[in-house]
DNA sequence: AACGCTATTATGTCTGCACATAAACCAAAG
DNA sequence: CTTTGGTTTATGTGCAGACATAATAGCGTT
């Protein structure tokens, strides 16, 4: 009954069948390793790995108890688009629109949290199997690029910054919205359409990297395994 | 400079400075431990966490190579409507708008993967602070439920789940839509406006638990840190 | 009663060692 | 030349013991 994926098995049992209902304190790392026959670290990798999914919360001193209000955490894979595109077996291509210094619009300067004056601001569609599959509309801090510019219109903006550029925290959302115009005519869809979109923003530990929106192709579905 | 987290960040350092480029075998964990003057668990801890999130590939043998397309693994909470709802400030409350046996469409038996006959189909609108949140669509195992029935007007199927019935496995994915007339109606806006839709599918051990899909209200973003 | 300090305690992490396991490699057999 | 099987090797996991850290609980003082 040993190793910390058959500990695991065991708590969650426990749990689900209500042994430990949802709130309890459930017992020590020592307890528990003892009851088992093995060593704590054993024990604590198994909760350790049940905290990081959301079943167990844990705090020193106060102890592990059962989530009460049992949050499920997903991890979701964000690819760059050009793996996105081939893995559905298409041919990736990209249409550089736009690349040009410009003052971002105040959205933009409100996620990034301070104004570096002129940014790089780039837009790019994306093709899969010469189909329009995501417009990407992107400002990038100038300070972060070398000189000459990177050739965006062979490289996508996203995947030189992955192999150029450390960053070191970010966030990422995504909503649904009506196409704008611009992107509409851009994928080759009626203006309105509901359309999936990502936004994401990324920062270096001392100043923002990028900020972008994606804009999918209606159809576009983000998946995941729990 | 000891400490897991140190030795991870001084290995994404190097990755970054393409001291260790895409692709490249880096030293196994004997020598860095060595290198770094620690144990060779605390190594192991450092580049499993770097591999979770994407960074590095590890195979036994093979060694630990930096990954040559580096997939951002982010994380995101999936939590109960009514926490969510409390979450934002509002007051929870939800409405039952049918709760009966059906036979389910075409769709749905086919992502359950099987036909188990009639199952509990519920439809329910959860409300924040008496506007329209979310309209929920589900269909039940009725396998799963008890006799006589949790009484859903009172507790909302999700939550009465996640307190009885243990799921093993699940899939969820998003979408943008165009608002059905049916969730239009309920969430009281204009057909068609672009609504984010969330589709869940979980399994228990040995059978189907639940199908459903959710019709979030406009303006609905889900975001996470990456 | 309110405040701040200290003792206690459960988890977090580290070390050094060991064995298990998967997979690549190599060599021998068909 | 292909297949089979053993050897090697890097990672995965385990154990026992130790110290670090955070947060609570209790004590004493004001």
């Amino acid at each position: 009954m040993a190793g910390w994926e058959n500990i695991r098995a065991e708590v969650l049992s426990r749990i689900r069948s209500k042994a430990w209902p949802l709130g309890t304190l459930i017992p020590g790392e020592e307890a528990l390793a003892q009851e088992f026959g093995v060593a704590r670290a054993t024990v604590n990798r198994a909760l350790s790995e049940l905290a990081r999914s959301g079943v167990l919360e844990r705090k020193r001193k106060a102890g592990t108890r059962v989530a009460a209000l049992p949050v499920r955490k997903a991890t979701l894979d964000i690819p760059v688009i050009r793996a996105e595109v081939e893995a559905r077996g298409a041919v990736y291509g990209l249409r550089l629109l736009r690349c040009e210094m410009a003052t971002p619009p105040l959205p933009v300067l409100a996620r990034l949290g301070q104004d570096l004056g002129q940014m790089l601001h780039i837009e790019t569609l994306h093709l899969a199997s010469g189909r329009g599959f995501v417009v990407e509309d992107r400002w990038l801090n100038p300070a972060i690029l070398p000189n000459p510019l990177p050739d965006f219109a062979a490289i996508s903006a996203n995947e030189w910054l992955v192999a150029h550029v450390s960053f070191a925290s970010g966030d990422i959302s995504f909503a649904a919205e009506a196409a704008s115009p611009n992107a509409a005519a851009a994928l080759g869809i009626p203006q309105a359409t509901a359309v999936f979109v990502t936004e994401r923003c990324t920062w270096a530990p001392d100043a923002p990297i990028t900020w972008v929106r994606l804009v999918h192709a209606p159809g576009y579905r983000l998946s995941t395994v729990l």
